[in-house]
DNA sequence: TTATATACAAACAAGAATGTATGTAAACCA
DNA sequence: TGGTTTACATACATTCTTGTTTGTATATAA
C-alpha cells in the first residue's frame, strides 16, 4: 500500500513532525536518529527522506510550527492599543497569556522544552540563537512602548526609565520561561507563575 | 616516552579536561568524540580512557571544576553578615561579582556556555537539571534572607514580601545569565549587565 | 636490583547512523 | 487507458564512534 493521495502524504508529513517532537523530547535532538523518528511515526526512513532533507530540516519544521506563532501572539497582545485597559495590565496579560498557552498546549510546551534544554546550539543550529536574540530585542521594544504609555499616564513609579523597566521585565520573563521548562514536575515555578508575574508588575505601580 | 610521573599524569588529566572544554564549546557535547578531545589534548584515546570512564565522566569533571565553585562563591557573598554594608547593596554586589567572574574568567565563561546552550539534558545528563533547580532554591532563599534584613532596616518599598522580591530577583538574574551567554558578541547584554543589576535593585529601594 | 604497577599508545572488533540508489504500486493526468 | 509522476519501502555502501584488548617503556616500591 504505497502512493497515497496528496492529503495522505501531507498527513504522514505531519505525523513525522509529531514523531520527531516525541523522539527529540525523549532522547534529545542529537541522539535522535531518523530511524527512531520513522519508527515512532510508523513509517520507514524512506518516507522521512522523501519529506525532509535531513534531521535539521525536521527540526526547523518543528520549530516553525509552534515557536514562532507564540512569539507572534505575544507581539499582538502587546501591540494592541486599547484605552479600556491600562498598559501595565496589558504587559501582565501578555506574559500570563504566554504562560497559559504553555500550560494548555502540550505541543507548544514540548517544543519549548526541546528548544531550551534538549538541543545544542552549534553549527547549523547556531543561527537559531541569533534569531532568538533578535526576537528578544523586538519583544523588549514592544514592552518598552507599553511602559512608555504607562509613564505618560503616570501609572508607574518614576524611579526607572521605560527602557530600563522593559529590560528588567524581559529578563524576568526570560528567566521565568527557563525555570518553567526545567521545573518539569511543576512544583516550584509552574504552579505560581502568574503570582510571580503579578508581583513583578505590581512592583512598578505607583 | 610513556609512563610519566604522578605529577605528569595529573597534568595530562587536566589537559584532557581543558581540551574537552574547547571541543565541547566548538562542537557541542554530543558531537564531540573522544578522538576530538584526545587530538586537542595531543594524546591518544588510550590516555583519555585511562583517566576517564567515558565522555559523560569528562563532562562532570569539567562541570565540577568551575560551575560549582561559582555557585559557592555567590552563596558566600550573600551570606556574609556585615553591618557596614546594607543588604540591598550586598545582593547587588553578589550579582555583579558573578558577572565579573564570567567576564574575567574565560574557563568559567566557556563552561557556562557549554552547560547552557551546548548540552542536551537527557538520560545521564538529566540529573544535572535537578541539581540546578536545587541550587536555585538555595540561592533564592539566601536572597530572601537578605531582603528580610533590608525590610527590617526599612530600606525597601513595602509593596512586596521578601519572598516575592527574592523570586523576582532570582528570575531576573537567571534570565540575565542566559542572555549574557547567548549574547556572544557582547553588544546587547554583556556590556550593560551591571547597569541592569543596578536598575533592578534600585527599583526596590525606598 | 628486580618485580610490579602505571600511564599511556596502537590495534581491533562491532555496531550505529547516514545518505543514496533502486524498486514499486498506486494516483493522477492527458 | 496508458504513461508519468508520486510517495513511499527496501537494500546497500560508507563513515563514524565506541569500548576493549594488547603491547610497552618506565616509575616506583620492596
Amino acid at each position: 500500500m504505497v502512493r497515497k493521495t496528496k492529503e495522505d502524504a501531507e498527513l504522514t508529513r505531519q505525523r513525522i513532525i509529531d514523531a520527531a517532537r516525541t523522539v527529540f523530547l525523549k532522547r534529545g535532538v542529537s541522539r535522535s536518529t531518523l530511524e527512531h523518528i520513522a519508527a515512532e511515526a510508523e513509517v520507514t526512513r524512506g518516507a522521512v527522506y522523501w519529506h525532509f532533507k535531513n534531521k535539521t530540516d525536521i527540526f526547523y519544521a518543528l520549530r516553525d510550527r509552534a515557536f514562532l506563532p507564540l512569539i507572534d501572539r505575544m507581539y499582538d497582545t502587546l501591540a494592541i492599543q486599547n484605552d479600556d485597559i491600562d498598559p501595565l495590565t496589558q504587559i501582565q496579560n501578555s506574559l500570563c497569556d504566554t504562560i497559559n498557552e504553555l500550560n494548555e498546549n502540550i505541543e507548544m510546551r514540548q517544543i519549548y522544552e526541546i528548544m531550551m534544554i534538549k538541543c545544542e546550539y552549534v553549527d547549523e543550529f547556531a543561527t537559531v540563537l541569533q534569531q532568538i536574540l533578535s526576537n528578544c530585542s523586538d519583544t523588549t521594544e514592544k514592552i518598552r512602548l507599553a511602559y512608555q504609555r504607562a509613564k505618560e499616564q503616570k501609572l508607574i513609579i518614576p524611579t526607572l526609565t521605560p527602557h530600563e523597566l522593559a529590560l528588567d521585565t524581559h529578563l524576568f520573563f526570560s528567566g521565568l520561561l527557563h525555570m518553567w521548562v526545567k521545573d518539569s514536575d511543576g512544583s516550584r515555578f509552574r504552579c505560581q507563575s502568574k503570582t510571580l508575574i503579578y508581583s513583578h508588575i505590581n512592583l512598578r505601580r505607583r
